[in-house]
DNA sequence: CGTAATACATCGTATCACGAGGTATATGAT
DNA sequence: ATCATATACCTCGTGATACGATGTATTACG
């Protein structure tokens, strides 16, 4: 898939990823790989960035031994992702732009 | 609307706009304001991307004595809108998987 | 005993949208 | 006449950011 049109969906996904359930990084990856493949800089990049954006909250916990960082979504994260279905609309409006100019030629 | 949802949609919006008919700057800004806002500095930045992509041609013409730079939309150009066609099925599932994740909590 | 998987992190690079600023002509209002 | 607005083009600098490369450390498996 196209990288820019990746852009603006990574961030709303890693939040989906965490919002029925904390998660941690690695498998946040693996969660999302069938829908969207992103690279553990990449992740790490939006996680730090949702952080300061205040959408999710870290804690890190011991696992078998072994630290990790769970992360939880915030109120503001699920804003986000409320935000993001009221701006699906606008998207769809530009797709059937795209699709509409296109008939004009079949 | 988000800048980063808005990449990765100009490219192929500014392709759509002179599918039909050859256009120019100043018009493909207006034709597209309803669906999608973008500066000028924006909009030549992306012709002259899509130009290096060989998805348009450009041709100077006289109109009422001003000189315009008419935009033509290439078979490349039209292979890249199919292309966009067939990444829309990436992004539905990205947004379906977004909405799941969503009606787990409600 | 070495290879893969798990799990974290940083740095540099390339891409890119946009604001700020610049040039020039035509049109309409004062 | 003059000034503002619209048309029409362009460049430069900046900030945001996805990702490959690279590094560290532990666990599991064959």
């Amino acid at each position: 898939m196209d990288m820019q049109l990746k852009r603006g969906l990574l961030d709303v996904c890693v939040l989906a990823a965490i919002r029925s359930e904390d998660s941690y990084g690695y498998k946040i990856i693996k969660d999302l790989k069938p829908y969207i493949v992103l690279s553990e800089s990449t992740l790490y990049t939006i996680l730090k960035r949702l952080e300061s954006a205040e959408m999710l909250t870290v804690r890190t916990a011991e696992h078998d031994g072994r630290l990790r960082k769970y992360y939880r979504i915030t109120d503001m994260g699920r804003h986000r992702i409320e935000e993001f279905k009221r701006e699906w609309a606008e998207i769809l409006s530009i797709y059937r732009f795209v699709i509409k100019e296109d008939e004009k030629n079949d």
